[in-house]
DNA sequence: ATGAAAGCGCTAACAA
DNA sequence: TTGTTAGCGCTTTCAT
């Protein structure tokens, strides 16, 4: 044995030792929080194992023993490390969420349900905003969330099949929002009958030229939502004999600056439409001004229906189908949280929950007027 | 020595043992990433401390030695464990982040402009979402963050007494956004500067009769915003001679209901204004909502101007301050990563920013019709 | 129901 | 420039 002196207890909080044998505290009675576990060990007289097990309740310690130590520590103010306890248990006891963009309303939404979710389990988000595709190679490159997390949660995003094996890689239990790959669970809405809904209310109103803004045509394969809503609006259409005109269609990004472009390609096409179906509120917004720059009126000219009742939905007057989102949050992460607690990982048996969807009409739709 | 078995190297991976020396990956050749520093320096020769140094970027260790170490752990795809090197430094290489409603507009922006930030320096992000006022009280009781982050990051929240004491007991530097408390330092914009120009706006324009849509009075005395924001209306009005008439405010507590719902009282009243300033956008598009419930027109009846420059902003045609947003997310984050650069945390030397804002004229005013 | 002690995988003092 | 060796503060066998 080396007469070395040993190491501060924390690398920041060297402002010196304790006075008198007490607890800790702020001057005004707040609890540091860096007494360990030997300290509550030693004040309630019992091994640090017995301490560790009583605050995890674990069932092997005698009522009698966990209320004392439960008090000793209440009064330490002690709080578990986490850097400790995860390199000895190897559970971190963290969720990575990656989101595409943060400042988007949808992921807000979503984030927040999911948030909620996992904080009421003790869990901890790490949160990833991919920001475009530049943050996105580099985040797949680099997998960021290698070892520090016991389950990833991955918002909205078209996997790649690299992207996927990435995220397998990570041997931890992977959940989707929005999109639906093999061996992961996912929570998502059925695009299809939404889309179906909008449509259908739209040829019910008696129109028969009724455009599509659309997404980009660079989706990769299994971003399914642009695909699904898409093929709802040509169900309907097939179902009511009209025959599809790609003239009809233009592609709108999934943003307002986006759709307010492709309603003016539509306006500068030979054939009007007299409807419109967006795939997304932000660009049925859209679509509604270049209507309005161009002189149209909404509905009287041309009606519109977006997908997701956006906050602004209602304040535009905007006839919408409208999902739950936050719900989705909570459920792919309560999804994530059963593995999580079913124990030991395990890649099989993909769950796919699927939330209803609901059609809002409200002002920007009516009748077609006579032609 | 007892004829104990060691553990099995993680719980959750447990798949077994590696066959050959090869380093071991899955099927598609991707690393699995669970070697540790122990297997990198038996295959360089060195020791563990040294290919800690090497990896770390520490001078000193010969460039030689690095290049070799490097190779090999990349070979090997290793990663170190985050929960290991936290214990063993104390540094956690964590922020803490916490938002009041991360599904609003102003918090999205905000959060992706800090989160670059903090990713790039190589933080992780830990997000916690108050939601509210019980979610609000929860945090500061249990204060989650303790021991897990390097800082923390508070986004718009006026802080009681008894909060920013919790804070400082962390003993971690705090980084605030919209709030100046003591110790800690914080970027905001000039709110008192923003709102007069904007009123000025208004009155250069001839309106006399300007409305104000105000926060609550609820928000307790650390949050500087609406005051200041309501101090820069007040200003303008003695600066023009105009008499502050209380008939004339009404608060709509910063959300669009609210500020339907303000609107709404105020032309409810005797004195109808002709103009209104509105302490954010969120809070105009609820005004613009009522005055059409009404059969006002904007900017025809009442001219309208906002604060914010919410992305719905320049869709709904309104008049407001822009302030940078994302900007102030990466400033404040910025702030806080010099700070931990400069090493021991330091209590002292409150740092301010104050980011610049600027008026936009839309169409949502015009010069006040004759009387 | 409790205790003893061996790690978990690093970092940092100290020595060489 | 590199190696040796204590820890960091827990969890988890295994023994009692």
């Amino acid at each position: 044995m080396t007469g070395r002196k040993p190491r501060a207890r924390t690398a920041a909080a060297g402002a010196g030792a304790s006075p008198g044998v007490g607890p800790r505290t702020e001057q005004n009675g707040a609890p540091v929080g860096d007494s360990s576990l030997s300290d509550v060990a030693q004040r309630a007289g019992v091994s640090t194992a017995t301490v560790s097990r009583a605050l995890r309740g674990l069932p092997t310690v005698s009522e009698q023993t966990r209320a004392r130590i439960v008090a000793i520590a209440d009064e330490l103010g002690y709080v578990v490390s986490p850097s400790a306890s995860r390199l000895a248990s190897g559970r971190t006891h963290t969720v990575g969420v990656i989101v595409p963009y943060i400042d988007r309303w949808f992921f807000g939404q979503v984030i927040s349900g999911l948030e909620r979710e996992l904080r009421t389990q003790g869990y901890d988000l790490l949160l990833y905003n991919l920001g475009g595709d530049v943050g996105r190679d580099r985040f797949f490159a680099e997998m960021p969330l290698r070892r520090r997390v016991d389950a990833v949660l991955v918002l909205s995003l078209p996997l790649t099949d690299g992207e996927v094996e990435r995220l397998r890689a990570l041997r931890v239990p992977v959940g989707l929002v929005g999109a639906s790959v093999e061996p992961f669970s996912c929570v998502r809405i059925d695009d299809v009958a939404g889309a179906s809904t909008a449509v259908r209310h739209l040829v019910n109103l008696g129109h028969r030229d009724i455009a599509l803004i659309s997404g980009g045509a660079d989706a990769p394969m299994h971003f399914t939502t642009p695909l699904d809503r898409r093929r709802g609006y040509l169900e309907v259409l097939a179902e009511a004999g009209i025959e599809y005109d790609p003239e009809l269609e233009a592609a709108g990004d999934f943003t307002m600056a986006g759709g307010e472009r492709a309603m003016s390609q539509l306006l500068g096409r030979s054939r009007q439409p007299t409807a419109a179906f967006a795939l997304s509120d932000e660009m049925a917004f859209g679509a509604m001004r270049a209507l309005r720059k161009s002189g149209l009126r909404v509905p009287d000219d041309v009606s519109i229906v977006g997908f997701d009742d956006h906050d602004m939905a209602d304040l535009l007057d905007l006839t919408t189908v409208t999902q739950p989102v936050v719900e989705q949050g909570t459920a792919v992460a309560r999804l994530l949280l059963d593995r999580l607690a079913a124990g030991r990982y395990a890649e099989v048996s993909q769950e796919v929950v699927s939330l209803p969807t609901r059609l809002v009409v409200r002002g920007s739709t009516r009748p077609r007027s006579a032609p």
